[in-house]
DNA sequence: TTGTATGCGTTATCAC
DNA sequence: GTGATAACGCATACAA
């Protein structure tokens, strides 16, 4: 049968002390004798205590809850996202409850902060797309409480954000695909209301303009990021008269929509045409051929995130992570570029 | 600034009633006169009043807390779970807290033991495989906590599981394999230490041999669910005198590493060789050819599992969803199968 | 139908 | 250094 599980008050009577001295040692006041904190921490010890959260919540209004927001179709992504929280989150006693919306609804400021009321969640993580939502981290400010954004531009107090720097690794890809010889490229953005859409965009146009290569205007086509508009994307730009040798697209998902399409026309990747897309999603490594592509440091910025909700949660700020909140992707080369054939 | 959100007696105080009254309303107790409930209602309404869910917690021991436990590297089943379980627990209070660890580790079950009892989660629902492990299942039992598995195998309370019959999915893989002429079947197992394993081998081998063809075991051998493991199991069965004309993989990313094999050997897929998986991951329909495989109603059957858990948390079983347990994936067929080429 | 009183397991404000 | 005791916001016996 399942014992109950003890209380502070049955640590106290056993050690013989009043529960307020408990309590002292359970959160580490200095003010407690030393025979004293080695005897209640025996007890403690024996009878497999610990402060049930709840109770600890109602009294000192914390939850030891933290929010995940999202509303990503990238499940990989997310994934990566919720393992790399946990492995800071977990150990410092806090758990980590998912809250997927959606990012276009009108209620989504609502929606959010009613997740967070109603459960006390001490501090929330918002993922891109909805993190670049000015709206919901104005709300969120105003109501008091703690989040820490992850996204692609430098939009928020350090101590509020982690940006990969997508600028700087789509100027490494517009490099690399320059030195492979390329001077006729495709590029299928994003939802150009995404800022990360236009950053990656303008990474890459500014290091082409500089490279004195340029980006043909009539070559850029706006996708959704879906595989589907990927094949959109591509049908448009390979019917082109002078088709690009090269296309980058904005994620790997339309990337693998190019790929299709380049396969339903008979054109060869990468012998005619060069593709990259961005992610490193699992689809990357196993489509054949595999994507060039850039991968984010998910984890690691996960992980960052966490450690900052968490000084944001417990008002202790260290000022080396306050200070951390830019990680640089990079670039995965995979056999989906090439030099391009010289044509006729 | 941040209002201080309404409480219980604040609801009262306004209403001009006592807060056991408010109660009795938030709870959906009958017992309430039609003007005074009413009335109470348009309060909480109007101060936008949501009972805190920790101080609930705390007087009915209870957290409105509910855990996922999962040890899957298929990010993609895990989404569609999360969003599966949160369509149906968040309309009813309740919030889902992730909980990913390790099936093989040694202290599996003081682990999930310890994550339910820390934060008084209610219920949990727990993912194949650490699904499959009879000792967290009986130290749950035991412990007294609410539960629901979801597996491929009926091997618990039917209260208590959901289970997707993949021994039918893979009768029907067999007879799909057959009916398009193929007799030479490879079979790339799962490890032989999950019941999915399995219950997928032996719905196949079993229709295989009620057809009249039969499996040879020369031509099954154990993988690891992994990329890496379907290229290995993939090399040796096309290195065999007589290669097999079909191979299934027990999953897509396997059958992804089969398909990678046959593009190296230069045997073309599907004339030369036919290749179906089993997840319709997010990889199946991306890669070319696109994948034949079985997809199981994933999100379906997290919402049941969600509402089990919520009528065992409750215990107030309701007959039909309690006697629902069994769903049935199905056959997606894509452009990797086809008949086989006739050879000399 | 409605209200009173008590308790849930902590933290925190005081005194000692 | 230590200990009563009052919150915290709600649920629930028990009355009325």
């Amino acid at each position: 049968m399942s014992e109950k599980k003890p209380t502070i008050n049955d640590v106290a009577r056993e050690a013989g002390v009043s529960k307020r001295t408990v309590s002292r040692v359970i959160n580490g006041s200095t003010n407690v004798g030393p025979k004293t904190l080695e005897l209640i921490q025996q007890v403690i010890d024996r009878l497999d205590y610990s402060p049930d959260k709840q109770a600890r919540g109602l009294a000192s209004s914390r939850s030891y809850l933290l929010g995940l927001i999202y509303d990503n179709p990238d499940a990989l992504y997310i994934d990566q996202v919720q393992r790399g929280v946990l492995n800071i989150c977990s150990s410092k006693g806090y758990e980590l409850v998912v809250h997927p919306c959606k990012y276009n609804s009108t209620d989504l400021v609502k929606n959010c902060l009613s997740f967070i009321r109603r459960s006390n969640i001490d501090g929330v993580i918002v993922l891109p797309p909805v993190s670049e939502s000015k709206d919901l981290a104005a709300a969120l400010r105003e109501a008091g409480h703690c989040y820490v954004r992850m996204a692609s531009v430098d939009l928020d107090d350090h101590t509020n954000i982690v940006v990969s720097d997508e600028r700087a690794a789509m100027s490494e890809m517009a490099r690399y695909i320059v030195s492979l010889g390329h001077k006729n490229i495709g590029f299928i953005t994003g939802p150009l209301n995404y800022y990360s859409s236009i950053e990656r965009l303008e990474g890459f146009r500014n290091t082409l303009v500089q490279l004195g290569i340029g980006l043909d205007e009539a070559k850029v086509v706006e996708g959704q990021n879906s595989y589907q508009s990927g094949q959109d994307g591509a049908q448009q730009l390979l019917q082109l008269a002078d088709r690009p040798s090269a296309i980058f697209a904005n994620n790997d998902e339309m990337a693998a929509g190019v790929l299709r399409v380049a396969h339903q026309l008979g054109i060869k990747v990468p012998e005619q045409l060069s593709i990259a897309g961005f992610d490193d999603n699992i689809l990357a490594s196993r489509i054949i051929p595999s994507l060039t592509t850039i991968q984010r440091p998910v984890g690691a910025m996960a992980s960052l995130a966490a450690h900052k909700i968490i000084q944001s949660v417990e008002k202790n700020i260290v000022e080396s992570v306050d200070k951390e909140f830019l990680v640089k992707p990079h670039l995965i080369i995979r056999e989906s570029t090439s030099a391009p054939t010289a044509v006729d």
